[in-house]
DNA sequence: GCCCAGGGGGCTC
DNA sequence: GAGCCCCATGGG
């Protein structure tokens, strides 16, 4: 397939939503910080998490470094799974001083590649947090998939039932220019239009931007 | 009060 | 390599 049809797909969804300014983040540790947190939780449960460690300064590498782990499973209790996600941040700080001796900007001028199965290898970052780290903290280009994207293109009719995650970044790097802003923005707005529309199959319909792509159209009921 | 969201680890087969 | 359970909160 060509890169059209995806190209088309950005487009509506680009001119209905407008830039999605993403990600949400100050610095790039926080961008990471935020991308653990909001692993299978959405993003209003991670706000109060965040602003905890923002107002006791442990969104820096040093401090949290510091900060004991109960303490800090105490702080994130907001955006669900504290202990494991406790455990997580854990561990991301100390790989980042055992490989680069804490410094977040040698670690993101690595390349690509063997970046993101260094991170793949760290305990809690699995495919679609590796991704968002590079894409969002470190300007790499690479696309993120997360459920909202199968979701998405799945009632499209682009994707099956069941898809591999590395067969679905596989299907945007294959067709899209490796153009870092345009995947920054292209996650962004799946995420928007899946949060807002996606629920149900009848609210896709009405008010849907992609309504006139979806194969769908018309059918009613609930998401598969 | 109940059900649902949804990424990653760890286990089983 | 697919299927299952676990982690815990907040919102409908």
């Amino acid at each position: 397939m060509e890169s059209a049809p995806l190209l088309k797909v950005f487009r509506l969804l680009y001119d209905h939503f407008g830039p999605r300014h993403w990600w949400p983040a100050e610095t790039p540790f926080e961008v990471i910080v935020g991308a653990i947190l909001t692993q299978a939780v959405s993003w209003r449960n991670v706000e109060r998490a965040v602003a905890n460690l923002k107002a006791r300064g442990l969104l820096e590498v040093e401090a949290l470094a510091a900060v004991d782990e109960e303490t800090l499973a105490g702080l994130i209790r907001p955006a669900g799974y504290y202990r494991v996600k406790a455990r997580k941040l854990k561990a991301f700080v100390a790989y980042l001083h055992g490989s680069y001796g804490g410094r977040l900007e040698a670690m993101l001028s690595r390349p690509l590649g063997p970046l993101r199965e260094e991170l793949l290898s760290i305990y809690g970052i699995g495919p679609e947090t590796a991704d968002s780290i590079l894409l969002y903290a470190g300007g790499y280009p690479t696309f993120v998939v997360d459920a909202y994207t199968h979701r998405v293109f799945h009632r499209l009719g682009f994707f099956p039932a069941r898809m591999a995650y590395e067969e679905m970044r596989v299907f945007f790097l294959e067709r899209l220019p490796p153009d870092v802003s345009l995947f920054n923005e292209y996650h962004a707005l799946i995420d928007e239009l899946a949060k807002s529309l996606c629920r149900r199959w009848e609210p896709l319909c009405g008010g849907c931007p992609l309504a006139t792509l979806c194969p769908q159209a018309g059918i009613k009921g609930e998401t598969p």
